[in-house]
DNA sequence: ATGTCGCCTCATAGGCGA
């Protein structure tokens, strides 16, 4: 089983990108982050025999889950604040697992209120994540966590010492994430490899130059991290005509064994 | 500070968010 997390800065923009990733590596299983828009073009991923499950608002942010199989919604609000309107959030059933996809808050600039809201959004995640581990459903949580794990995540720590991705608060956080017992899918498997990004900013030719960041992640309950074959990021998707800043991670799963 | 995108609007330039 393949699954698959990209930020696509803008669904509209990205529509023909997204087609022809999907047309070529025909994942199970795909994550989308930042749509960017009010309504998800559901009919056309239909049309490529998908279907969706969409957390959507005007502009902003944006959350969409992609399947070949059927998608049970089991949530579409992160726990601790009914008033949050941030489309950032989706908890689905799928094939037994359960597939949850987030598009965690900037926090730019640090010391300021969207660096507040971020940490209590990971705090409420982290609330989350812990009552996920508490029964058996196999748990896969992935998408942007706008958090750079380590070091080795960003091309240079000092060019990001100043970012709220970078700050010590939200990277205990993302610690805290692992201490529960959940598993970074990239990480695990290439344990101190370094030039391993799926962001890169649009200017100064930070990709010629693979200057980037390590944001976008998949995080894997302990039973379901027994199953991980690989994870691998995918660079095409970043050097075609008028990309996203971001590029897919793909993770492959075996399949579940005896009756589990 | 800047760079570059994509969104939106009391729109055709500027502000916001990233």
């Amino acid at each position: 089983m393949v699954i698959a997390s990209w930020n696509v800065n803008s669904i509209r923009a990205r529509l023909e990108h997204v087609r022809r990733w999907l047309a070529a590596h025909n994942p199970d299983i795909l994550l989308l982050q930042e749509l960017k828009a009010a309504e998800f073009p559901a009919e056309l991923f239909g049309q490529l025999g998908y279907r969706s499950a969409a957390v959507t608002q005007k502009s902003y942010n944006g959350v969409a889950i992609v399947s070949r199989s059927p998608i049970e919604i089991v949530s579409t609000t992160l726990i601790g604040d009914e008033a949050d309107s941030h489309a950032r959030f989706v908890e689905t059933l799928i094939s037994g697992i359960r597939v949850v996809n987030i598009y965690a808050p900037n926090g730019n600039p640090p010391a300021s209120d969207k660096f507040l809201y971020k940490l209590a959004w990971m705090d409420r995640l982290l609330q989350q994540l812990q009552i996920w581990l508490k029964n058996e459903i196999p748990t896969l949580v992935g998408g942007d966590f706008n958090v750079i794990p380590e070091d080795i995540d960003c091309h240079k720590p000092s060019s990001w010492m100043h970012d709220a991705l970078f700050q010590p608060e939200p990277r205990a956080r993302y610690r805290a994430f692992l201490g529960l017992g959940y598993t970074d899918a990239f990480r695990s498997l290439h344990p101190g490899e370094t030039g391993q990004f799926t962001f890169w900013d649009y200017f100064r030719k930070a990709f010629e130059y693979n200057r980037g960041i390590r944001i976008d992640h998949l995080l894997l309950s302990p039973r379901l991290a027994q199953r991980l074959e690989s994870c691998e990021i995918d660079k095409a998707p970043r050097a075609m005509e008028k990309p996203s800043d971001h590029t897919p991670i793909v993770a492959r799963l075996r399949p579940a064994i005896g009756n589990s």
